[in-house]
Parts: structure tokens; C-alpha cells; sequence
DNA sequence: AAGTGTGAAGCTATTCACAGCC
DNA sequence: GGCTGTGAATAGCTTCACACTT
């Protein structure tokens, strides 16, 4: 029963450097392999996995073989224990414990993301600088203010903390927290974050990702409205 | 007055591939930018630029290089005309037309999202399936039926669609919207979407972030940690 | 002296292609 | 025969370093 049983893995030392892009396309792979796993599915190869996440089969066998082998030649991969396999990759075994920092708009919606829970992530704790805000409830979790934020970071053990504050505040929020112990940390503010070494940080920036589809827009049809000298 | 006289942008035809990393970058730049254009500060190198984006100061001349050049040796950029320009470049000098599918909690959050009004991106439609949702309004906009849709987003001329329903849905959302002459899709599902060429799509996927904080988090130390094997 | 613009070098990520195993 | 695992080749991105301009 034990999924690793048939399978060699890396040793922490092994590990090379693996790239984020590889770390994104494991999750990408998770999600997926997830889903065939409650339909039944029990086999996939390289090449079926990649055309669902929209990548190529070489890439996801290179991806894998950072982490180990754990394909057998002729067949494909077993999706019970790739399934197993990525999420001991990616640390969702355990339970991560997660603030949210800023009851606004975003931070409410992200409150009520019940995805994060089914992945281990649990918001545990919720502050905002607000009085008005302060004492609601939602999602089981009561808004604290602000000025408790250091005593229940602490108290609580929290893993991570999703900074859903203005970008004026955001770079305060972070130097508190991460003196709080926080080490991982999920930032929607549109500003650069200094963190010190040690601490992981990722951004959501929605403005980037906009303004990315607008120079895809504007620039448009430039390849097939290139005028190409004529020329025999 | 006009902020190109003293500049040569590249003409279409000379523009390269520029990749969506640079892309990327230049909305970072236009944010800081425009920040300091309200503080007042005239001129900055590429150095402090690149210090105050998280970036090198080559990077930024490099990704500012694919467009035509905008400094003055030995002095720097101009901080308005630099806006003008990266506006220019990331087609912001114009009003974009934004449908909303989906006015679930995400939805409903970006909706109330002044910064994307501040970029020139208008909310102007939302749709949602659920007939409780129809006629709820919000910021300016009325929920409409999903059965409008297509109708909806060809008579509005809408340019960008942001997809904020339910992964099982999403594919035929965007089968739809694209149909209907939609040219942008942000993505919200935590799926992989097909588009045809010439469709921009950008995906935003929190899941994939809080899990490369996991992977950080559960991984870390290893450098530090790691047995080194005692030798002289 | 300060700071840009840019070819060249260096580095990282992806793709190829094939030997090896099921 | 089908498919993995992986070195080698390629492509793409970033950094270097310096000639050149103000």
C-alpha cells in the first residue's frame, strides 16, 4: 500500500536546484491526476499528462526525474502514486497553517476559497487594521485587529501569511510577520516586498496579468499583417 | 509636449519577440513610475529603477532596449516620458472592455477592483448561470443571464473576458466568449483552457502559488541543513 | 563622471533523440 | 511495440563589459 514502494526517491541531497516552472507544472500535474483519480483512471504515460496540461511529454518526464523515477518503461505512470508522489514533492502531507492579513475585498473571497482547505491550507486567523471590521465572522474565523497580529502569529505557529493589504501598508505587514516567524508568504499587493533570506515569497499581481493581455491585444496580428518584401 | 520628440520607438516591423517575462516587467516599471510621477521626480537611471523593482539595472535597459531608446546617456529616463511611453508600448493608452463571467466570490472582489478602472480596464458586463444572481448589481453594472451572453458581449464590443466560474465550466465559457469575438481571456479556473490562435489567455492560479510556498517551506533548509562531509 | 545601448558570454530551461526496460 | 529516463543539442533569457554620449 505504500505508494513509494516500487519506486527509487531522490534523497534530499539528490535534489538539484529544480526551477519554479517546474514547481508550478507539479501542481498543474497534481490537480489533474487528482481528478482522473476519482474517475477511475489508474494508468496515464508522459505523453497523455502533458496534452491535459498543456505541455509536452519530454518536459514532464524531466520535470519527474528531478524528484526521482517512478514510471515503469512500456506502461506510463500510476496515478494513485504519482498523486502520492507530488504531494509529498510539494509538502501537502501536512496542514499548513495560514493568516490573512486584510479583510477586503479580495482577502474576503479568498476566505471563502474552499480549494485552499481541500489542498491543506487553513486559514486559521484573519486581521485587519479596522475597527468596523474587527469581530466579524465568516468561514468559521473571527476578524482580529490588526495590533494582535505578532501574540497569534506566534501563538497560533503560522506557516504563511496572503498580505491582501494596500500597497502602501503591504511592506509594514510584511516586516511584522515575518518577525512573527512567518516564513512563507502569498502577497496580492501591486509593490515590491523585501524579504530576508530564508522566507519564500509569491506574488498575485491581476494589474500584470491584465496589462499582459493588453499588449497581446494591441500588438496583434503583427506577425500576418507584416508586410514581407515580395521577393521571388 | 508630445513625449516621443526627442525618442526613436521601433517601428512594428522592428519590434522582436519580446518575451512575457519583459512584459511583465514593463508593468512593474509603469506601476513604480507612475508613483514617482505623482511624487514629483522628473529623472531616474536604469539603476534606480531596477533597485526599486527587484530587477538589475541591464534588465531593465535590455527590456526598454526592444522598443526603441528612451535615455539620455549620462543622465537617465525621463520619469514622464518613460510613462508615456510603456503606456504606449502596453496599450494603455486606450479604453479596454471588460465582460465578467461568473459573480461568485472572486468575481464579485474583482469587480470592486479600482485599480483595473485605473488602467483603463472597464467592467462592463457580468454574467453569472444562477438566476438568483441575474439583476443583483454592484458597482456600477447589473448581473445578466448567462443566456445573454453572446448577444451581450458582440453588441458591446467586449475586448477582454475574465473567467471567474468554476473549473468544470470554464472550457465552455471560453468556447463561447471566443465565438461571441472575444480577443483576451484572464483565466480564474484552476484548469487548462484551449484557445484558438490569435486569443490571448493569461491564467491566474492561486492553488499553483500557495503550493510553491509549500514546496519552499517544506524544502527549506536544506541547504543549510545538509550534511557536509567533514574533511580537513 | 555618469549612465545608456548593445553585442557577446554565460546560464537556465526546453526539446530532441535514443538506449534501455517492460 | 510502447514508453520511460536521460545525456546532448538547442533555444531563450539574463548578465557582463565596454564603446559611446551627454
Amino acid at each position: 500500500m505504500n505508494a513509494f514502494t516500487s519506486t527509487r526517491v531522490a534523497m534530499a541531497q539528490d535534489v538539484k536546484r529544480v526551477s519554479d516552472s517546474t514547481v508550478g507544472r507539479l501542481s498543474i500535474y497534481l490537480r489533474l491526476l487528482t481528478e482522473l483519480q476519482t474517475e477511475g483512471v489508474a494508468t496515464l504515460s508522459s505523453g497523455e499528462l502533458a496534452a491535459r496540461c498543456g505541455t509536452t511529454a519530454a518536459q514532464v518526464r524531466k520535470d519527474l526525474s528531478s524528484f526521482g523515477t517512478f514510471g515503469k518503461r512500456g506502461l506510463g505512470y500510476s496515478v494513485a502514486e504519482l498523486v502520492a508522489v507530488l504531494r509529498g514533492i510539494l509538502g501537502l502531507e501536512r496542514r499548513w497553517r495560514v493568516a490573512l492579513i486584510g479583510a477586503g475585498r479580495i482577502g474576503v473571497a479568498l476566505l471563502g476559497y474552499q480549494d485552499f482547505r481541500d489542498q491543506g491550507f487553513y486559514i486559521d486567523a484573519v486581521f485587519d487594521k479596522d475597527p468596523q471590521k474587527v469581530g466579524l465572522s465568516g468561514h468559521g474565523v473571527v476578524v482580529q485587529g490588526d495590533e494582535e497580529m505578532e501574540r497569534v502569529l506566534a501563538a497560533s505557529e503560522i506557516d504563511i501569511a496572503i498580505v491582501a493589504v494596500p500597497a502602501e501598508s503591504a511592506q509594514s505587514v510584511v516586516d511584522r510577520v515575518v518577525g512573527a516567524g512567518v516564513r512563507g508568504i502569498l502577497n496580492f499587493a501591486p509593490t515590491k516586498l523585501n524579504v530576508p533570506a530564508g522566507v519564500a515569497l509569491k506574488n498575485v499581481n491581476m494589474a500584470v496579468e491584465l496589462e499582459a493581455l493588453s499588449y497581446a491585444l494591441a500588438n496583434s496580428g503583427r506577425r500576418s499583417r507584416r508586410v514581407v518584401p515580395a521577393r521571388g
